[in-house]
DNA sequence: AGTACCACCTGACGGC
DNA sequence: TGCCGTCAGGTGGTAC
């Protein structure tokens, strides 16, 4: 699922194809992607504007434009981005489609509509309106402990709020916990010193990885969750079995003999 | 404040 | 074969 590193691989997917080019013109296939934000209003405020800088918060991609919005992506749960030169390369399941005056195209794709593509005045107030808060991995250590261990919450609800911490889902809150060896239902306020270090170091280790292996699941380590995240598994720090609960009705992943209670 | 639902959405999958 | 229920989980809303 797009969450914090899977975005910031198409943040410089964007940078890397799409930057410096100028809209031709834009596609719409499905509006129900659009917030706030008419067919014909995205039309008009970017056909001819430049992609001038990319920034990612949490698990939103805002692009400057030459105009003075700036496009917002969100990725749901199955959203993803591709660009393409020939039209017979258009991604199955494409929302949004811009058309560059080079000749490429660049793809918005979500297979179950739970995306979200609009216009956006400012990011800080578009922040604050949706009540976001700091980047999980902009936050430096002290930051960090005094969200995360002031929470009268369980721990893993406490990382995925993203009022809290922006850009942590289900699976990588599996993923961290899992690594720092913390059980998900663990009240954060009773976490200690070393746990909210190993916390803040396994938040980092773990999206700095998933970055740099782009997303690629079977070229994680080993010893990550996500290569065996399936009930009855063996885990591959301790040899005990892959267990799975419900927490606030969300599917949870995790080995109960070393992330224990 | 925190928990627990519902809704949106649609493809995959298992049961019968 | 093919219908049907359930699941997946992003955000956002509501109720307690």
């Amino acid at each position: 699922m797009p969450e914090l590193p899977d975005v910031q691989v198409y943040k410089e997917y964007i940078d890397a194809t799409s930057l410096h080019q100028s809209i031709e013109s834009i596609d719409v296939m499905d509006a129900r992607i659009l917030r706030n934000v008419s067919k014909d209003q995205l039309i008009q405020t970017l056909s001819g504007q430049p992609l001038d800088e990319t920034h990612r918060h949490g698990k939103y991609l805002f692009i400057h434009t030459g105009s003075k919005q700036l496009l917002m992506m969100h990725f749901g749960m199955t959203g993803s981005l591709k660009y393409y030169k020939e039209d017979s390369d258009e991604p199955e399941y494409t929302q949004v489609r811009f058309d560059f005056d080079n000749g490429y195209h660049l793809a918005y794709v979500c297979k179950r509509m739970l995306g979200q593509v609009q216009l956006v005045e400012d990011i800080k107030q578009f922040l604050s309106d949706h009540d976001i808060g700091p980047d999980a991995l902009r936050l430096n250590r002290d930051e960090f402990r005094n969200i995360l261990g002031t929470s009268r919450a369980m721990i893993k609800p406490t990382f995925m709020d993203q009022s809290k911490l922006a850009g942590i889902g289900n699976e990588y809150s599996d993923e961290i916990l899992f690594q720092a060896g913390i059980h998900p239902r663990k009240q954060a306020t009773d976490l200690n010193s070393d746990q909210l270090d190993d916390l803040f170091d396994q938040t980092h280790d773990v999206c700095t990885t998933a970055i740099e292996n782009r997303i690629e699941w079977d070229k994680f380590p080993d010893s990550y969750l996500v290569r065996h995240r399936e009930k009855g598994a063996n885990c591959p720090i301790c040899g005990g079995t892959i267990d799975t609960m419900k927490i606030n009705s969300r599917t949870c992943y995790y080995c109960p003999q070393h992330q224990s209670q």
